[in-house]
DNA sequence: AGAATAATATACCGACCGGTATGGATGAGT
DNA sequence: ACTCATCCATACCGGTCGGTATATTATTCT
């Protein structure tokens, strides 16, 4: 046996299950998998995560969390323009993500799916990402109607609620249809609805 | 024990597996579970399906693609103005559709999700009703430019795959929140996409 | 240095799962 | 009425799962 070093060894399952549960969703994914990887076995699991259940919660809210916030939220709310910020994600953001993402899905809206109706924890902790997501497009809309860039008629909550389900939508078809090239020209039309909101067209 | 019926049987057993289905995912339904609601058992099930895989399949293609075909495409086929019936369909399909979809999710969305990386064929056949939906939206929008109603520039294909996207996306995040309230709002952006594609707007 | 505690490995358990083997009941054909 | 294939119930199997009990090693504190 190595040194022993507990918060590099949480990290490694964590990310691991995070792996795992993203390949196979939350239910699909078997402990002995996600030890057999790292080098670890269930004693090191048990120790740091109390059952599978809170090592998926662990997951949501350490890795998925953070992760989808840094790439989808951060650019946005850092932007002076956040309506530029918002156009150019939905544009690019398939080169701004591992290549795995595509066959594999958004790992937010697989376990939405998955385990929204199952158990409300879960649920609570997904929406709770969800949310921040849907009121950052929020405020862009918002500052975009400030800045006169979006329509004064156009209500940013419903339309960012739609936004991040067309999202959600075209990631969950690409994946289905295992097709870039169907994501990309999905998210040129949501580009273009989010232009139809802009000022003068 | 009582008459044998194995027409009855088979669809007994096909209908409860699609609830089971429906509610847990593919994975996650058991055999048993399935059975216990009905009052068949193993021997009944492996006589009509070789394994619990075939029967996956016989629901998709004997219970889910009828539904959907019957619900959101005959619908539209049979209209004189396609993108009329597309419309209503867009704001009034929550109100023709059973009282726990919208806890539980799109069916078709709901597999897809889960069992498309996993078996490619499941994909194929859920693939297979997808686009057989978006075939017909795409038709209804080539009908609408046909009609004058729809702008020429707008590329039909383009916009069905973004539709349909949309449209699970909308039902995947209502799920998620649990909320009827917004689903509608969601659709009714998504009602709002479609009416820009209209001519003279 | 010694004691206490944290960290990890190993072996094991009961529950459940999909699937099978077998046999009995039913119905159709002759 | 006898045969035979269809239909279905029951008991059982091997395998996997999440979780536990326990022992051992590493670290930290006194």
């Amino acid at each position: 046996m190595d040194i022993k070093q507990p918060d590099q060894s949480r990290n490694t399952i964590l990310q691991a299950a995070y792996c795992e549960i993203h390949r196979k969703g939350y239910q699909a994914a078997s402990i002995a998998d996600i030890l057999s990887d790292t080098g670890l076995t269930k004693g090191a699991l048990y120790h740091h995560f109390p059952t599978k259940h809170a090592l998926g919660l662990a997951v949501i809210e350490e890795i998925i969390g953070d992760r989808l916030g840094r790439l989808l939220s951060d650019p946005i709310r850092e932007s002076e323009k956040p309506i530029d910020a918002l156009l150019y994600l939905i544009i690019h953001v398939d080169q701004q993500v591992p290549a795995d993402y595509m066959e594999l899905g958004c790992p937010l809206n697989n376990l939405m799916q998955e385990m929204s109706p199952l158990d409300h924890e879960f649920k609570s902790k997904l929406n709770a990402i969800l949310r921040n997501w849907q009121d950052t497009i929020e405020w862009a809309l918002s500052t975009g109607q400030a800045q006169g860039e979006i329509r004064p008629d156009v209500d940013p909550k419903a339309a960012a609620l739609f936004i991040v389900s067309a999202w959600e939508g075209c990631v969950g078809i690409a994946k289905n249809l295992q097709s870039g090239e169907a994501f990309r020209t999905c998210m040129q039309q949501l580009h273009d609805y989010v232009v139809s909101l802009c000022a003068g067209r």
